[in-house]
DNA sequence: TCAATAATGAGAACCGTTGTCAAACGGAGG
DNA sequence: CCTCCGTTTGACAACGGTTCTCATTATTGA
């Protein structure tokens, strides 16, 4: 499983885990730093983004890059290496995986001469609710 | 073919588009600003991250986000849809196109229940030179 | 309980990018 | 060729997300 090294547990931390268990969207730091103020829980934003990054090394969750240059995080259900489709509109987030599409990247890659291949895939568009307005 | 709207050619933009047509890289904005400065070139950063934008939208160049956030253009050698296997090391980028992703991807999204689907791959890896030391 | 050390928080610092607005420029008409 | 007008430019301020600093607080092992 994943190494969690020596991290000490927090107050900060557990009400950040709290708060990412109970949403199924991504996230920003700014956003899930509001919530967690709002919610009356004291916690600094610095606090949120260690922890956060903390978080994301160790694979307890994932983060995506928005178009605006923005990092969201998510926990994700499964440890396993896997991809999201997520709603332009309202952020309604599925995993999928596909063996064929790790196996072509790497394929495609090697075939260039590349090593050590990496990938990163992200898909989106409108989910059944938002397409029906 | 790609619409330039009413775009008034100038000796800036005649200038980027000479440094991109150089560059088999990826580049930033930044970086790209700083060599036309550096072979005499005045230009203003704004005028470079403008005209980056407008060629971007034009579909003259493809723009990627680094890890770290920031946006790196170049100009593509097709106006086809494609993906890029790029050097994690030196840059060096290839250009692949591969149906069978855009497809699966469009399936994967569809099964459930999204519409309208766009995705982004990107790939990196280590090329031949890099891996050889 | 105590000392050693990791985590936190407030705010400053960073850095890529975008906005502002007056000055310079390009092009169509005269 | 000259003028007028809308486009583009450039210097610099402003922005926004993220990271850094460092003194303070909390946790852990002895």
């Amino acid at each position: 499983m994943t190494d969690q090294g020596t991290r000490r547990p927090t107050r900060q931390r557990a009400a950040l885990a709290d708060e990412l268990a109970g949403a199924a969207e991504f996230r920003s730091a700014q956003d899930i730093h509001a919530s967690l103020t709002a919610s009356g829980t004291r916690v600094g934003l610095a606090t949120v983004y260690r922890n956060l990054q903390a978080m994301a090394t160790d694979g307890e969750v994932d983060v995506i890059r928005t178009g605006d240059g923005e990092s969201v995080y998510r926990a994700c259900a499964t440890a396993q290496h896997h991809h999201h489709v997520v709603c332009r509109v309202c952020g309604h987030t599925v995993e999928v995986t596909g063996d064929a599409v790790e196996r072509w990247a790497d394929a495609v890659a090697a075939e260039h001469g590349f090593s050590e291949v990496r990938h990163t895939l992200e898909i989106d568009g409108l989910c059944a609710d938002c397409a029906a307005r």
